[in-house]
Formats: C-alpha cells, structure tokens, sequence
RNA sequence: CGGGGUGUAGCGCAGCCUGGUAGCGCGCCUGCUUUGGGAGCAGGAUGUCGGGAGUUCAAAUCUCUCCACCCCGACCA
C-alpha cells in the first residue's frame, strides 16, 4: 500500500474524551472514530488491524475443528422468551419493534439462536459433537461505555457455541478450545494468562477467561508464581489460616473515637495495625439482616458473599436499616451485643435476628477492634467467646491480598491487573433444557445436549494490545496486528529521481515477496512520516535517502529501537525477514 | 440510576465572574523558501459559541429547560 493512497489521519493532540492511553493513541493515529457512546466506525488503517486478528482466530478456530456460520444480528423476542434471558438479560438487551409491532432484539450473543439450529439439525448423536462460530457485530447497551472500543457497546466477538452427547466429550472440547486460545493469543504477540474464572448459577468444572495482562485492566488477577494457579480475584480463593487463634492478652475497653468511622482512621488514632480492626458490613437478605465481618486491611467480595447460602441474594443495608437493627449509625456498630443495644436504645425494637458472618480472617483474630455500636465508640481488645459468641457462620467472603498462601499451597499469591479478551465455559444443558435441544443416543433414549461456549473480543483485543505495547511516541504493535508490518521511507521521495527509482524497485519486490508493506510517498518532509509510523506502530521501518544509495546502504529501525542501524542496499528483503523471524 | 464536570472553527483551548456581537495554538488552502524527527515567512478560508425559551436596547457571557459527551460512584459503615 501507498501512504498516499491510503487513508492516514493522525492528530497530535488526543480528543478530550479519550481518557485510556490506548483510546487516545487510537483517535490519534486515525484507526478509529467515535459516532455516539460505544459506539465507533473503524477507519481505514484500525480495519486493518481489526481484520488481522480475525484472520488469526478464523485460522485457529478453523483448524481446531470449528465451522464458521453466521447468524442473523436481528432476532426475534420469542427465542428470548423462551430461553427465558428476554426477562433476565436486562436493559442490556438493546429491543425494538418492527413496522409489525414485533418484538426484537440486536443480539448481544447467540445461544438462543445456534441453540435453535442444534434443536432443528443436530437429532442424532451420530450428528454429535459439532463446534459453530461466527465473527461478527454484537450490541450490549452497556450502562456505561467508556475507554472507546475497550468497553463499547457494538463490538466484534467471536463467539463460538459446541455441541456434545455426554459431559466427557465437552470438557474434551473445553481443554481443545483452551488449547487453541493459548495459541491465538500466542500468535497474536500478547502477554496473556488463563485464568480460572466464575461458573456462576450453572456450576460445572469449567470456566477460563484469557486475560491481557496490563496495568489499566478493570480486571484483577491472583496468581502464584510457584505454580500455574491464576483466578479472576472475585474467585480466588482465600486459604483459611492454619495457625491457632491466640488467647485473650487484655481486657475489653471502650475508647472514645469521635467522628473517626474508617477502619484506617481508627486504626490511626488508636496507633494500631489496620489488621487489628474488624469492620462490619451490613447486609439485606430477605428482609434478614445480617453483620459481615472482615479485617480492617481487606475488602469485601460481594461475590462471595452471594456464595452464603443465607444471602443469597443480598444488598446492602441502608443507614435507616442499620440503625432499626443496630441501634446505631453507620460507622461504630460491631458484633458484641448488637441485639441488647438495639433494645436499649429503640423503644420498639423489631425482633431481632442478626447473623454475624465472620470472615476466616476474622474468625481467627484475637485482641481486635471494632464497633461499640454506640457513635463515637469502639471496643479494643475483644475476643471471641469471652467478649461475643463464636460467629454463626464463617466463610471465605474477602478479596485475597498479595502475601496470601496459594490456595493449591504453592506459594504465596500476586495480583496484577489485565484485560479480558477471551472467556471459555461449559454450559452444559443450561440452554438446551430451556429449547428442548435434545438428541437421540446410540439407545434410541432423548436427552438435551451438553453444550460450551467460547467467545474472543476482536475490537478489543486491538485496544487491548496498545493498552499493553505502546511508547512516548504511540502504538508499537506486535506484527501479526500491526496495520502494516513493515514501512519503507524514502527520504526526498518527490525530489530525488534515483530515490523515487530504488523506493519504487523495493517496494514491488518486498510486496512480491509478500511482505505487507507501507510506502511512505506521501510529500511530506521526514519528521512528518517518521512521526506518523511511530505513531501507527508500524514495527519495522526502512529509510532509503540520497546518502544511502550512494554508498549502496539501507537503513533498517525497529519500532522500539533506539538507533538505526545500515545495511547493504541489496540485502534489504532478507533484512527484513531476518527481522520478521527473529521478531 | 445518583453525583460532578464539560460543550466556543477539524483537534486542543482562552473569552463567561464584571453582557456591547468571537480569539489563540495546531491543522486546512495559496505562494515563495525549506527538506533525515511533527519547517519558515506572507496571505487566506472556516463558527447557527450544543438546541430551545426567557431577561435585556444588546446574550458566548445572566436565568430556565432540553440534549450530548466525559469522569466518579452505585451503598466496603
């Protein structure tokens, strides 16, 4: 391609609206712009990149056995009632009516429909397994796009949807699948890890997500480096510790600490350790009212504690609640008495039932700190048993910190943030259930298919991949996505004869050879161009001048090469495919 | 959904408080010069000041309202 022909619209300065570093680098080089929220056109040098990475996941998932289908983007409410997702999926669900007064919607994903094609194809187990994917538009009306294509709410995914005759020949094509991720995001030349993620309602062994490792992710990590455990955060899990609870060494005291309700700001005052005070959240379940404990240094996972068979499903108190069932405001209630100070201080109190939830952190403390249940108080020195029963239930209900022992016991824990960019899971019948999708087996007996799904985020793998490669001066993309592998720039292109001459020489024989290249013949002086195929992430670049061809030399810079370095004119191609393959 | 903020030329911004009819930088167009890291000089084009309503002799500026966009939060006591 020829610079001047292509579409090249780079600005130096990012619009306002970009906040993420890849956002702004993708406004800036013209890959991409904004029409409405999360929603954008994909210009001529972002399409590119765009279409480079579908290439590479119709390849793996081709190879892998996968048979791509495409499916209508407008389908109609009456598969979602079925499924029953027209009521459950929420104001996500982008609907709309047809000139009929017909219900539907702009699909967000497709089980509904490839369940409907499995119901009406797949009748025998002799049918039995296949794996349909498409590559293709999806709408979420997300509550809140932001970080341009990162979180839009049209985007491109690849969602892929398998069918099986028992359990065991889906988690065969479950481990294939994590297979073929492993190597798309390998060839894709990113930084990445498998990590264990939530089943949810559907239980099952299996659910992977494929993040992008990069410091912006809006995902957490929690990783050994002793072993190949990783999990999302809101999964991992946090190993109850081993050693004993410690004796009581003081006695209970009440202290004063007006106006100080954070844990932090009372373990200031007091010049204790955070981890020496317990807070306690308080939780809605079915009009129950429940105290959640955790330390003072931790924060909460709500989706563990959704695990809590009792709180499942709940909510957080509000202050009138809090102070109905507490006696107290927010800021110092606590586990010791709850029950006698909402008597003491409420003239008709409401029966009390307080489940007290203690965290395995907390339930292990001993001489801690916490909530007098009267303001401006706290207690120190509490224990367990002396000071307030043993908890009603403790339960793993934190977000674990680095430093935490490995739930697999090998090593302590990491955390570091990334991307989600791929999502693998089991579904098995959830779905074919609620469509009857059932087959006959090799006895003649129905039964519903077990059934994955598998899905990659196209666009965001391309904001993805700049959020994790870039530099002061823009994007340095790996080269399987870059929108041009490699550039040549002529230097005086429009002056020089015997450099428009050797440019035009090198640039068909790299293009016979395959290569997918940029000419720079834009007329334009050099800072220009050098600037804009930083800024583009083009990862090799050669400079052909008048200086060069005299002495017979090229000159060859990587993207994040500091120097340029000369080579002969002649052996320019293989230049860059030693390049290529030492990349 | 709640809170905060912004909306002025293609992009980044000033002007608004204290009303008097719009400016700067980049970009764009023309010419000359320049040509290895976002050139210099000269000239030029481009705005329903987000929309609507109101106050006023007069509104980018004050008031109301609607819209769009961005950020934070969505109960961690």
């Amino acid at each position: 391609m020829r610079s001047s022909r292509h579409f090249i619209s780079t600005i130096k300065e990012a619009p306002a609206e970009a906040e993420l570093v890849s956002h702004k680098l993708m406004l800036r080089a013209g890959m991409i712009r904004r029409l409405a929220a999360g929603i954008y056109t994909w210009m001529p040098t972002g399409l590119r990149v765009v279409r480079k990475i579908e290439a590479i996941v119709r390849e793996e998932m081709n190879r892998a056995g996968a048979l791509e289908l495409s499916m209508p983007v407008v389908q109609p409410a009456e598969l979602w009632q079925e499924s029953g997702r027209w009521g459950a999926y929420g104001p996500e669900l982008l609907r709309f009516k047809d000139r009929h007064e017909r219900d539907f919607v702009i699909q967000p994903t497709s089980e509904e429909v490839i369940t409907d094609i499995a119901r009406a194809e797949l009748r025998s187990y002799r049918k039995l397994p296949v794996h349909f994917y498409q590559i293709q538009t999806k709408f979420r009306d997300e509550r809140r796009p932001r970080f341009g294509v990162m979180r839009g709410r049209e985007f491109v995914m690849k969602d892929g949807y398998s069918f099986h005759a028992d359990h065991a020949d889906l988690e065969r094509e479950y481990r294939n699948m994590y297979d073929t991720y492993t190597r798309i995001f390998t060839r894709l030349g990113l930084k990445f890890r498998a990590v264990a993620a939530d089943t949810g309602a559907i239980g099952g062994t299996g659910s992977h997500e494929f993040q992008v490792l990069a410091d912006s992710g809006e995902d957490a990590i929690a990783y050994s480096p002793d072993s190949d455990y990783a999990a999302n955060l809101e999964l991992a899990e946090a190993v109850f510790p081993i050693e004993k609870r410690k004796n009581p060494s003081r006695e209970k005291q009440k202290v004063p600490t007006p106006g100080k309700t954070r844990c932090e700001e009372v373990a200031e005052l007091l010049k204790l350790p955070l981890a020496r005070t317990v807070k306690a959240i308080a939780v809605m379940s079915n009009d129950k009212f429940a105290l959640l404990l955790i330390r003072g240094d931790h924060t909460l996972n709500e989706f563990k504690v959704g695990k809590v068979p009792f709180l499942n499903p709940f909510r957080f108190a509000s202050e009138a609640e809090i102070e109905k069932f507490m006696g107290c405001r927010p800021g110092y209630i606590g586990p010791v008495d709850p029950s006698l100070h909402a008597n003491k201080s409420n003239p008709n109190p409401a029966p009390v039932d307080i489940q007290i939830v203690a965290d395995g952190a907390v339930a292990q403390m001993s001489d801690f700190v916490c909530g007098a249940n009267e303001a401006g108080f706290h207690l120190v020195d509490v224990n367990w048993v002396r000071d307030l029963p043993e908890p009603g239930t403790v339960a793993d209900i934190r977000n674990v910190v680095e430093g935490d022992p490995s739930p697999d016991g090998k090593g302590t824990l990491k955390i570091q943030r990334g991307i989600e960019v791929g999502h693998i899971f089991q579904l098995r019948t959830k779905y074919s259930e609620a469509l009857k999708a059932v087959f006959l087996d090799d006895k003649g007996a129905p039964r519903p298919m077990e059934m994955g799904c598998y899905g990659i985020g196209i666009t965001r793998i391309a904001a993805a991949a700049i959020e994790q490669n870039h530099d002061q001066r823009g994007i340095v993309f790996p080269r399987p996505i870059a929108p041009f592998e490699a550039c040549l720039v002529p230097i005086g292109f429009h002056m020089s004869p015997a450099v428009r001459e050797a440019a035009e020489t090198l640039y068909a024989q790299l293009l016979a050879a395959g290569i997918d290249v940029l000419l720079e013949d834009r007329d334009e002086r050099p800072g220009v161009l050098f600037a804009d195929m930083d800024l583009l992430g083009i990862p090799h670049r050669l400079v052909l001048s008048e200086r060069g061809l005299a002495a017979g030399t090229i000159e060859y810079k990587g993207r994040t090469q500091a120097a340029a370095q000369n080579a002969p004119l002649a052996s320019a191609l293989q230049l860059l495919k030693d390049k290529f393959a030492a990349a």
